[in-house]
DNA sequence: TTAATGAATGTTATATTATAACAAAACAAA
DNA sequence: TTTGTTTTGTTATAATATAACATTCATTAA
């Protein structure tokens, strides 16, 4: 970490307290599992596994059990508050969850460090195709794997 | 099937053909097993599972076996035979196996009917990324869920 | 033709990811 | 407080995928 502690907890704070709000104006519960879930893929720096997640709950809460990781995280996913990497199975938070910017990652395969992304370009590019095509989007997926600079 | 028996046998010849000769434009070699896989998944109305193909290949080849199955899968997307659907953890056949278009998949979670689509705005896009971010790109994954024109 | 090499396959075992199904508890709201 | 809904608990199992090592096959150089 390049920063403090202080600076980190305040990030996990108001990642929290958007997180509440989102919540609310879904009519949405942020009950424990949900909130302590979004934590820790949040504090994740690299793509957390949904049964490495399971293992964390279980140090707090020994009863957690596959599904109820899996129903924290369609719930996160669908609230849009993480993403979800296909290609990895794996899970991320969202670095912008208020603004629904439509996003991708680029996944480097040499050092596995993943980058969420955005472009404007993208943004028309869906809606562009979600138009001409009658297609009533609901999820997208747009991963980019190979190499990245560093790693070049 | 709309088309008569006669029209689908050509289809899957020429498809075979083409696979042929990309193979050994790449000095790789269309073995039985891969070839089988690859008709298995070219005829197929629906995309295709792992464990559904190793079902049919085992109708003729009793000893095949999950790594059997996953091996020639391997295989075929690596030269772009085939196409995985992440999202579904399926695989397709390649609708334009010799130009090596971007392709991207509208997947309809009603009806689970899945189209294969190009953009040249997307392959624009594909570009400018890797450009502007100096990522050597081996693969993309690009898939929009949501309700199809039928089902909307 | 044969020996050597690397590629592909066979085989066993197991890891990893995810969901079905139903019971119990917590919560909302009438 | 009853009623209906959402969430969680729990057990079991389904579905997807890979590791590791042995064997066979294909190619080519000697």
């Amino acid at each position: 970490m390049s920063h403090s502690c202080q600076q980190h907890k305040q990030q996990i704070e108001e990642a929290l307290d958007i997180a509440t709000r989102i919540c609310e104006q879904h009519g949405a519960r942020l009950t424990d599992v949900r909130k302590r879930v979004f934590e820790l893929i949040w504090v994740s720096d690299q793509p957390a596994k949904a049964y490495g997640l399971l293992t964390e709950l279980q140090k707090n809460d020994p009863s957690a059990k596959p599904p109820t990781i899996y129903r924290a995280l369609d719930f996160l996913l669908e609230l849009g508050l993480i993403h979800k990497l296909h290609r990895l199975n794996a899970y991320v938070r969202c670095t912008h969850p208020e603004e629904k910017k439509p996003c991708f990652f680029l996944i480097c395969t040499n050092c596995q460090v993943v980058t969420e992304s955005h472009d404007q370009a993208y943004k028309k590019l869906i809606a562009k195709i979600s138009k001409s095509r009658d297609f009533k989007l609901h999820a997208t997926t747009f991963e980019m794997e190979g190499l990245c600079q560093q790693c070049v």
